[in-house]
DNA sequence: CGTCCACAGGAATGACGGGCGG
DNA sequence: CCGCCCGTCATTCCTGTGGACG
């Protein structure tokens, strides 16, 4: 045996490795298509709603309405950039500011966000709000100007006694001299208007557009025509598409996560060195989103619940047949004491239990024993395997992590 | 057919922390 | 900067309940 070979060139499989993508950036959401197919109604609707600006009339406020991953904010953003094109012909400016209150959350944010865009220098905090609403008012006022506000994720500021903004934005255009102001508001909330002040919903929700979810054609032609551009010419099967579409559909049609479906399947393929994506590296996609969501989950869940869950799991391991809400709570409450902390009244474990339920990591039902009493049935709905450790990561729980791995030793 | 188990889950209230207006 | 108010988490107390058992 030539010990040198077998060493030498372990790199070569690197190089020679087949490219299964041409550009995978295509995949991403933040990529913008030149092209937004099954949208053509609602762009073409969106535009004549906000085409009075060409004439230099104020459009009208828009609200926009789909669930996530329906083309909301991509159809906006490309009417948006389309309308700040068309308006070089004539000779006022027209300015489109695209806010997502998802990072920009409070009024004063906002506020600021839109001072700044209009040359003030506005200070992150610090001034008291009207201040900066008057700043703002003066640099949109200082020339001719069209505004369009885009507030994306609307339905993070009114739940917080945000919607003053709101309020604020609505009635501005008769303060202002020379510019209009419209709003379009972007939720993926239908109810959202529920939460809203009526004088603001009067004048904001005058006209409305709903994005309906995408069926798995439609989600297919999406695909189609993304993965054309994004995977090298032969390097994917044809199954592939139709099954990432019929994945991302029977979830509500959600455009974003069959791109990321399809983004992912490539790059297991390119992982295992295939030089085309078949139907397995799907398979295998599909459970590494959904089981990386499992444990995102789970990271993020408070201590208590963390412990529930572990409860939970040494009862499965015990090979338990019946898991009630009561075994649970002994579990539970003796966790509690081992890792030193105050164990929480059987009431808020019943609502925890609830939460982890709604989140889809346990399933509860409610059985009826008879005499023997009424409870809730509990099992694990998600692999033990993978949140074992992820529960055991939590430094509050750093006592029972090094238990157990000295029991372990001991076995 | 009434009893009674073992909880479910609603209402009221308290503790705490963070944002907002003055 | 401070007090106030509000939302969230948690507790306490409570009433409700399906059906096996006697």
């Amino acid at each position: 045996m030539d010990s040198k070979s077998t060493f030498t060139g372990i790199f070569e499989p690197f190089l020679k490795k087949q490219p299964i993508f041409e550009d995978r950036e295509v995949l991403r959401h933040s990529y913008t298509p030149d092209e937004l197919p099954h949208r053509e109604e609602e762009i073409k609707y969106l535009a004549s709603l906000i085409a009075p600006s060409l004439k230099e009339e104020t459009p009208s406020n828009v609200l926009i309405y789909g669930k996530s991953g329906t083309g909301k904010t991509i159809v906006t953003k490309f009417v948006c950039s389309e309308l700040e094109r068309a308006s070089s012909k004539v000779d006022f400016n027209i300015k489109t500011v695209y806010i997502n209150c998802e990072l920009v959350n409070t009024q004063y944010r906002i506020l600021c966000t839109l001072a700044n865009e209009f040359g003030k220098n506005v200070p992150f905090t610090g001034w008291p709000t009207d201040k900066v609403y008057d700043s703002f008012k003066e640099g949109a006022d200082s020339e001719n100007n069209i505004i369009i506000v885009v507030l994306d994720e609307i339905d993070r500021i009114v739940g917080k006694h945000g919607d003053s903004v709101l309020y604020y934005l609505t009635r501005i255009n008769s303060e202002l001299k020379n510019s209009k102001l419209s709003v379009i508001g972007i939720s993926n909330d239908l109810k959202f208007t529920d939460y809203l002040d009526n004088r603001v919903l009067s004048t904001l929700g005058r006209d409305e557009i709903i994005f309906k979810p995408y069926n798995a054609k439609q989600l297919e032609d999406i695909l189609k025509r993304r993965a054309e551009l994004a995977f090298l010419e032969g390097s994917f099967d044809e199954y592939v598409i139709p099954l990432c579409s019929a994945l991302a559909a029977r979830d509500h049609g959600d455009a974003r996560k069959a791109l990321d479906l399809l983004r992912v399947s490539g790059e297991v393929a390119e992982r295992e060195n295939a030089s085309i994506v078949i139907e397995r590296h799907v398979r295998k996609a599909n459970n590494k989103i959904e089981s990386d969501n499992i444990v995102e989950a789970i990271q993020t869940l408070p201590t208590h619940s963390k412990l529930l869950l572990y409860a939970v799991i040494y009862l499965e391991e015990r090979k338990e047949k019946f898991i009630s809400t009561g075994k649970i709570y002994d579990v539970y409450a003796g966790l509690c004491k081992y890792v030193s902390i105050d164990p929480l009244t059987q009431r808020r474990v019943s609502d925890l239990i609830s939460e982890l339920d709604l989140l889809g990591i346990l399933n509860s039902k409610v059985i009826s024993k008879g005499r023997y009493g009424r409870t809730k049935e509990i099992k694990l709905e998600v692999p033990i395997l993978r949140i074992k450790d992820c529960i055991l990561e939590d430094v509050r729980l750093s006592s029972l992590r090094n238990y157990i791995i000295t029991q372990r030793l001991l076995l």
